[in-house]
DNA sequence: TTAGTTGTCTATCACATTAGTAGAGATTAG
DNA sequence: CTAATCTCTACTAATGTGATAGACAACTAA
């Protein structure tokens, strides 16, 4: 699971993306359009700018704004930078690879084998689709038995 | 990321796959040959025999065994069952279906679209894999830059 | 029948992580 | 100057996680 804040991260980002070059948006703004604590929020954007991602504008009529062109932000980048890795175990991250607790040896363990293909195949769908993408909140199911479910 | 119980829980299942129609075979040496601490491993146990999963043997003599056959049990499977769903939202999930907190109406959220998608790939390929398959330990890692990482 | 082996169940614990808050400080426009 | 705005460190409460304890139930072989 992401966390709340990495999804808060991700969704801020998101506001940010849409109003790119239309001067620093307060956080205040941010904060109520995207439906994230205040205090919280002050937390993760001072990250992001120490990141490099957002730019801050202190001060009256201050703000923040994307450091990056929307194209050039990947979702992949944004789950690395709050989460430290893609993969679902500590051993199959590529970035930041670190030995599980209590495991076989790598050279053993069948399921750092799956997790790897997962990871890789997480990352090349994650990694193509960046802030400027649209994102059609209700993309159609299909179904691997075949049918589409109409519930979404 | 994984929990430790859900890794145990898949090597757990592995190990009694790997030794399928060769009689039942003792907690304790699952729990040396995974390197799972023995008290913890009969909580994870019990789970899956109350779950259908393994079938167990009490008394003298007593141990575990699968109960399905390795090729119907999918690593899709096994991870709903420890942690109730594949996706990385609550929103995200087709089985285990929750609105995360503080979020957007989900009609209106991007992020919830880009995890439904991601949620289907993987799907599609944890449950295209079961206990059945062999799983190579060291597979070539296919750097979508182009090179192949040595490393792996 | 009973001793010994093996799994079952409920409760509990320590620890780490996570979500969120407090509040003083720094910076800037007007 | 002053009001608005971001910044930083610390703190707290709640939750989840990994792991253990120990009494109990079931089964087999002798």
């Amino acid at each position: 699971m992401l966390s709340q804040k990495t999804r808060y991260t991700i969704r801020a980002l998101q506001h940010l993306a849409d109003h790119y070059r239309q001067g620093s948006v307060r956080l205040d703004a941010i904060a109520t359009a995207q439906n994230i604590p205040r205090k919280f929020l002050t937390v993760i954007l001072s990250e992001l700018v120490r990141e490099g991602l957002v730019i801050s504008h202190r001060g009256r009529d201050g703000g923040y704004e994307l450091g990056l062109q929307p194209v050039d932000i990947r979702y992949g980048d944004i789950i690395r930078l709050t989460r430290g890795s893609l993969a679902l175990t500590p051993c199959a991250s590529r970035n930041a690879h670190e030995h599980c607790a209590n495991c076989l040896p790598e050279s053993e363990c069948r399921l750092r084998a799956l997790m790897l293909t997962l990871r890789d195949e997480m990352a090349t769908m994650l990694d193509r689709t960046t802030l400027a993408d649209r994102l059609d909140p209700e993309p159609a199911f299909i179904d691997p038995a075949g049918g589409i479910d109409p519930a979404g």
